[in-house]
DNA sequence: GCCTATGTATAGTTTATCTATGGATAGAAA
DNA sequence: TTTCTATCCATAGATAAACTATACATAGGC
């Protein structure tokens, strides 16, 4: 039984920002959300998301600040900047080339 | 300016493999392949390839034999197993999956 | 007082891909 | 005849991303 991944490589960081379109949201929150919205078959282990978090704040793609939540809990609330924003937009027409790519090559039509 | 990798991390196998159900072919004819069919998008570099190869021998999806090309060259021709035909439908199934997860992630629609 | 859910974070491992080589030969071009 | 390009195989080493495991902390329910 070969195990199935988590989430599809590569793929992370374009959820991440994604995810931040919709609202400023801290590390936990975004792995519920995306684990939620994807029914169950996403699943952003922390050894990812929080790494992730880092690369992306590095590039500049997030902000984050520390706020408490509604229950009042200390949380780190991450926001999108506009290069954040910009950078989901390349990420997402280059996941959506390569998706068109492979589904090229899985289909059975060999058409000239 | 980010470099675009030359394909999505975990889908190598399942490329490869959908290939072999077409017709045998040499490694370097399953490259060839690829690239075509993707329309120059997806480029599998020998560094990816033959190590991707061993790993589906050793799996046992693909045997492997040494034959002469239409242009009298060595090469080693792949064909796919029946254990590496049920595999790709694994592969394929869970890939389809993950794509409607990512679908879902990536809507803007937040209906209940 | 204990348990579960919430919340952040890192160290260490694993896996896949890419870069960079190295080798070999057929056939065309020069 | 030598040189170049395309065809062909393969591995070593670097890089990057994800996973496992762990550590810490606290709010609220039982």
């Amino acid at each position: 039984m070969a195990k199935k991944p988590d989430l599809l490589p590569g793929t992370l960081d374009m959820l991440i920002l994604k995810t931040l379109t919709r609202s400023p949201l801290h590390g936990y929150g975004i792995a519920l959300s995306i684990k939620r919205l994807s029914d169950d078959v996403l699943t952003v282990e922390e050894g990812s998301l929080y790494p992730a978090l880092q690369r992306l704040l590095l590039q500049g793609w997030v902000k984050a600040e520390w706020k408490m939540t509604e229950t009042n809990r200390r949380a780190r609330f991450y926001t999108l900047t506009a290069a954040g924003r910009k950078q989901l937009g390349i990420e997402i027409s280059q996941f959506e080339q390569m998706m068109v790519a492979i589904g090229r090559v899985l289909e059975d039509a060999v058409e000239a």
